[in-house]
DNA sequence: TCGTATCTATCGCTGGGATG
DNA sequence: CATCCCAGCGATAGATACGA
């Protein structure tokens, strides 16, 4: 009875035990927090849970447990932070939140940061525009993101309609003043402008308000006057009221754009300005997608890194228990020789009657 | 290629036991 | 006794295998 009760575990998972899980879940989450379930992930992730396990369980101060134990300790854990977090939320909406609630799960922010596509739409509303700050490192296809561009597209679908544009005439534009394609342009505004997927409306009304006046002048042939005005009725659109500072670029533009159409005279002017514009915004956005390549290409190698990690922590298990194989067997070739020395090898065998 | 069956991982809910 | 935690269970979704 003594000798169970020392090989059994604590029933309950200390802080300590928790935090310990909560590092090597950070450190595998790549794998384990993967949403793909083919064939090779769920054999991935089989093994993963199972050397976390050998490595959670060489840790002092904790107490043995298999993988199956800790897998439902971190399903515990999310399903746990994710009822706070959503019970947060709506306190929060309510604007009376509970110190006790806040204080309940130590790191949940760190919990949520493994698994940010889960908590999403759990997490509390930003306090202010500059606090929010999406998590870049994050990986994979962020559903939320998807779901911003949705609503991006539909609402340039109502814009176009509203201008009274078809969308091979819309499209003309983008080729014209921007020389990329459509799906060139979205990819950019989202890559360039991250602050602002909460407020996609900004960064459409910003963008437009730089395409009008091009518009009018290569396509429909208004005169500068209706379309300053149109332009100012895009700009000051309400949802762009204080939620977020547009890019000063845009801006500059916008502001060049509105005080030029107001006369005919410097009309020509204008256009070599607003042209010039155009050319940095061309520049700036090939900058921008440098820098989306370079990051891409150095969270790739991170990842061969943690893949490497994996690799080599997966040969150091394999090694090891060779070894202890190979000890065994040499063990046991001594004991045979000291028993069975050469010399008498027609001696019976020792356990023999 | 399509439809169906089977398997498995994940998620949410809940009962039972431990704890204060 | 209320609360919390662990672990079991059912529902669901996605992947895979297989036959028509």
């Amino acid at each position: 009875k003594m000798q169970n009760e020392i090989i059994k575990p604590a029933k309950y998972f200390s802080e300590v035990e928790k935090s310990v899980l909560l590092a090597l879940v950070e450190k595998y989450k790549y794998v384990l927090e993967c949403k793909k379930s083919d064939a090779r992930t769920i054999a991935l992730k089989q093994r993963t849970w199972q050397a976390l396990a050998h490595e959670y369980n060489s840790q002092p101060s904790v107490s043995l447990r298999d993988f199956k134990q800790l897998k439902k300790c971190w399903e515990n854990i999310k399903a746990r932070t994710k009822k706070i977090m959503a019970h947060e939320r709506r306190e929060k909406v309510k604007r009376s939140i509970s110190p006790l609630i806040n204080t309940h799960i130590v790191g949940k922010e760190k919990i949520a940061s493994i698994m940010p596509e889960q908590m999403y739409f759990l997490q509390s509303p930003p306090e202010e525009d500059s606090e929010y700050q999406p998590d870049a490192s994050s990986q994979g296809i962020n559903y939320a993101v998807m779901m911003q561009v949705v609503l991006l597209c539909i609402l340039l679908i109502f814009m176009l309609i509203q201008l009274h544009l078809t969308l091979r005439s819309f499209i003309k534009i983008l080729q014209v003043t921007y020389g990329f394609s459509l799906t060139g342009c979205v990819k950019v505004l989202l890559q360039a402008q991250p602050p602002k997927f909460r407020c996609p409306l900004t960064s459409v009304y910003i963008h437009f308000s730089l395409l009008t006046p091009t518009i009018a002048l290569e396509l429909f042939q208004q005169s500068p006057r209706e379309l300053c005005d149109e332009d100012k009725e895009l700009v000051h659109f309400p949802v762009c009221e204080g939620t977020s500072q547009p890019e000063p670029s845009c801006s500059d533009v916008r502001i060049a754009a509105d005080k030029n159409y107001r006369s005919k005279a410097s009309q020509e002017s204008a256009l070599k300005k607003m042209h010039e514009e155009e050319h940095h915004q061309q520049m700036s956005i090939l900058q921008l997608q440098l820098i989306q390549m370079n990051e891409v290409h150095v969270a790739k190698i991170q990842q061969i890194e943690r893949e490497c990690e994996m690799a080599e922590e997966e040969h150091r298990i394999k090694m090891e228990v060779l070894n202890k194989k190979k000890m065994y067997w040499e063990r046991k070739l001594q004991t045979i020789t000291k028993e069975w020395p050469v010399s008498s090898y027609n001696r019976p065998f020792p356990n023999s009657p």
